[in-house]
DNA sequence: ATGTATGCAAAACATTTGCACCTGG
DNA sequence: CCAGGTGCAAATGTTTTGCATACAT
């Protein structure tokens, strides 16, 4: 229930919020951008103009429901948050995002920022590179 | 001499591309915007564009010159690129930016990325936090 | 009903680009 | 001299905002 989840994070249930947490729901890719969202709209035959999107992805964001990552190229991109924390590596040719968690990393994020006096409030880790993965317009063919 | 770090660049000695430099390697701040930079150059009384500083640092960025980091807020900055290799701690409150590097992280992203089939190009990490230094609006007076 | 949400268009930013003019080697 | 560099303004791409209208409760 979708509208449930809405409630649930205090946002009162109107059909921009509900086609968009569906959107972002429905799997096919967890890491969208704000016109990925509004392409997917308008494809469904939703008129959702993309401020709208911008806003309700901003009070996802606010309510906990999604996270925004900033990737490089000035655009950001938007997953659910399922309250599990998780870095990134992308590929530099075919976007592809992949997602990765690794306790050493963790913990020596910790350690590095207490011997500078931060208090950590969160971190971003991104891991740029080619994937070795058919499909992806880098990889060769009869490599 | 600045003139001669350009030439072996392989960039023609223009008065922009002394001036940039030169504000890049007064060592006053580290970490610069492009914008920082315009202002720099407009309050020593230079007349550049700063289209023109964007063109120049991304030379410079091609050149090897410096390095540039997508911070969050969707702006870059720019810093002189010693050959070595260092991560960011950002103060959320004061912009404050530390530099650190960590053989145990770098150790661990290679090996992640090779688990993952990607060749990896570079990697960008981030820690944001709240400084416990002095001054910083953040910081409690009688903490 | 009534305060909030939305759509549209315009604004705001950071960055890039077209083009005529200027400059370094 | 002449390819390449620069300044300006206009274009770009992304995200935000103002405002009149529409909607959820």
């Amino acid at each position: 229930m979708v509208s449930k989840e809405l409630k649930e994070a205090g946002l009162k249930v109107t059909v921009p919020r509900l086609r968009i947490l569906e959107i972002l729901e429905s799997g096919r890719r967890r890491h969208l951008s704000a016109e990925d969202v509004y392409k997917a709209l308008i494809a469904s035959g939703d008129d959702i103009g993309i401020a709208t999107v911008y806003r309700v992805l901003t009070q996802f964001e606010s309510a906990g429901l999604v996270k925004r990552h900033n990737f490089e190229g000035g655009h950001s991109v938007f997953e659910l948050d399922d309250g599990g924390h998780h870095d990134h590596i992308v590929c530099i040719d075919c976007g592809r995002v992949e997602e990765f968690m690794d306790e050493t990393i963790e913990t020596r994020q910790d350690e590095i920022a207490a011997s500078h006096d931060f208090d950590i409030h969160d971190h971003s880790l991104i891991l740029y590179g080619h994937c070795r993965k058919d499909p992806c317009p880098h990889r060769k063919k009869g490599g």
